[in-house]
DNA sequence: AAGCCTAGCGCC
DNA sequence: AGGGCGCTAGGCTT
């Protein structure tokens, strides 16, 4: 049943499957929606906006099964069809339009004056999203609905992960910043540590006191040069190659001071509030289906401030990390029988070296990496051809997916998300290099293009299929801690984090175990709804841990 | 002053 | 000549 909701200049207006409608005050609209989740069939929520439509519900304490996200699933299916994402109303100022997010407060709807109502506009759209995703043929039937289904879900724990924010001790982070650089400096100045770093740089680059503008990456390189270091810039991998004794503190300097204006006391004072680091997580926000974060940098959490990731008082963290995602993706898109075997146990890169294709763990993950990235150069480059030989299919695989983006054609995913085509430019490029009379410039620069595009579509298919799987497993956990009557969502073990292949649950201690088998059973169940009985294994590392940093 | 770009580095 | 991101600082343009 689904149930949808959107404005009206009274409150809300709900229109269900058989085109009943009802407005209710938007006052009134909480205490609704909790009304039928506890019923024993609740509905599917239809919004033009989870991120927009779900907060301020979380805020009354009302949570939400099922959604369906009008916004996310219009994304998507503009992406199948390749065509541009429609208007959500043809309307001026409708209440909703899409893709773009609406800034307007739900409940507070007098501020705006009366927008039209946009229930007939929702249903519709939604009856031709239903009829799209039906129609639309991927690898399985009904494999789009499943993905608008997995969206949407993913969207409803993004906001609830916001709702409830990941714990965070203030007071471990300032710990560690001053362990790492001192005192906290004044605006405007640098913290002891830095200071006398980049002192000790200057002193041995043999440079006037004071005259090295460290931060500046044009002055530092024309600095170093000048103290005959020869380097093209100051990234740390090329310094990393210098022997001179000024680099080890000049390396020593960026990384604290990246520590420092990434996730320094200015990072805590603005996104850390009463123990909590409240993420905003954007599903779908990456091309590839991946979700990307907006404001705090929630994605690049970085290892070194990690410990300041702390369970509250009682509570554990659990933390969940699905054992190399990306090549059993492969193997399960690929049906690669011999990387199956290689992967049945927890450590996949193990059993190709156990395979006899390659002699080290360090050879397999490069291997791996470099043919779902299109690596061509280095040690990936090297054993790429023992891996073909070994894994026919598997390798096989991402060629033909390359070969594909390579002629300018879309991929799609295991669920069927698709690529986004080419640009105008690309094909004209493409056409140019063909005709005759063409220099060689002209031609390279088609070529270079050419397998730029099909790396994109190469690493889309497995990284795309993995975002998937994610959000299956996410979805699945979600589920399985559910329970509406059991209070709010934060006295129960609720979903905290999430970084693509990581899960974390924040739990009471004595309901750790259930968590951690909740995480393990969702990502069992996740492999068999994307690839039904394929022979593939997707094992997770469960840790339980006070700290983020005690895991791994 | 504000907006945009790049370099560089963090994460997967 | 290795895929996808976000963020900050510096430095340029408008």
């Amino acid at each position: 049943m689904h149930l949808v909701v959107d404005r009206h200049p009274e409150g809300m207006l709900l229109t269900d499957d058989r085109g009943g409608t009802e407005v209710v005050p938007a006052a009134a609209f909480p205490a609704l929606v909790a009304d039928r989740e506890r019923r024993a069939d609740p509905p599917r929520w239809v919004w033009s906006d989870t991120a927009h439509w779900y907060p301020p519900l979380l805020r009354a304490g009302v949570r939400v099964e099922r959604c369906h996200d009008l916004r996310l699933v219009e994304g998507i299916l503009a992406g199948v069809e390749g065509r541009p994402v429609r208007a959500f109303a043809s309307r001026p100022r409708a209440a909703v339009a899409l893709p773009e997010r609406q800034s307007t407060a739900l409940f507070d709807l007098e501020s705006e004056g009366a927008p039209p109502a946009e229930a007939p506009a929702a249903a519709a759209l939604l009856a031709e999203q239903l009829a799209a995703l039906e129609r639309a043929s991927a690898a399985q039937p009904g494999a789009l609905a499943l993905l608008a289904a997995a969206e949407s879900a993913g969207a409803l724990a993004a906001a609830e992960m916001t709702h409830a924010g990941l714990p965070w001790s203030s007071t471990d982070h300032e710990r560690l910043l001053e362990d790492a650089l001192g005192a906290r400096p004044r605006p405007g100045e640098r913290p002891a540590r830095l200071v006398e770093l980049a002192a000790e740089v200057e002193r041995r680059l043999g440079v006037r006191p004071g005259s090295l503008a460290i931060d500046s990456p044009p002055e530092l390189v024309a600095a170093l040069r000048g103290a005959g270091i020869d380097v093209a810039s100051t990234r740390s991998w090329e310094l990393q190659q210098q022997g001179h004794p000024a680099i080890a503190p000049l390396l020593q300097y960026k990384s604290l001071s990246r520590l420092m204006t990434a996730n320094g006391w200015n990072w805590l004072d603005e996104w850390v509030r009463d123990g909590r680091f409240r993420p905003v997580f954007v599903p779908g926000g990456v091309v590839t289906g991946r979700w990307a974060s907006d404001g705090g940098g929630a994605l690049q959490l970085p290892r070194q401030v990690r410990s300041a990731v702390r369970a509250d008082e009682g509570w554990v963290l659990v933390v969940a990390d699905a054992a190399q995602l990306e090549p059993r993706i492969l193997t399960a898109l690929s049906q690669d029988a011999e990387m199956a075997r290689a992967g049945a146990g927890v450590d996949l890169y193990q059993g190709i070296v156990d395979s006899g294709a390659v002699r080290s763990r360090e050879q397999a993950k490069l291997g791996m990496l470099g043919a779902m990235y299109g690596g061509t150069t280095g040690q990936s480059a090297l054993v790429l051809p023992r891996l073909q030989r070994v894994f026919p299919r598997a390798t096989a695989y991402v060629e033909e997916a390359a070969r594909a983006g390579e002629r300018g054609e879309t991929v799609r995913t295991r669920l069927g998300r698709t690529s986004p085509a080419p640009g105008e430019a690309w094909q004209e490029r493409r056409l140019l290099a063909a005709a005759e009379g063409v220099g060689e410039g002209e031609r390279r620069d088609a070529r270079t293009a050419s397998r730029a595009q099909g790396r994109f579509t190469r690493n889309f298919v497995v990284q795309g299929t993995a975002a998937e799987w994610a959000l299956a497993w996410m979805a699945g956990v979600r589920r399985r801690l559910w329970s509406p009557d059991a209070g709010p969502l934060t006295v129960q073990p609720h979903l905290v984090f999430f970084l693509h292949d990581e899960l974390m649950v924040h739990a009471p201690a004595h309901r750790a175990e259930e968590a951690a088998t909740a995480l393990r059973e969702a990502a069992a169940d996740a492999g068999r709804l994307l690839f039904g009985t394929a022979p593939v294994t997707f094992p997770v590392t469960v840790a339980i841990v006070e700290r983020y940093s005690e895991a791994k």
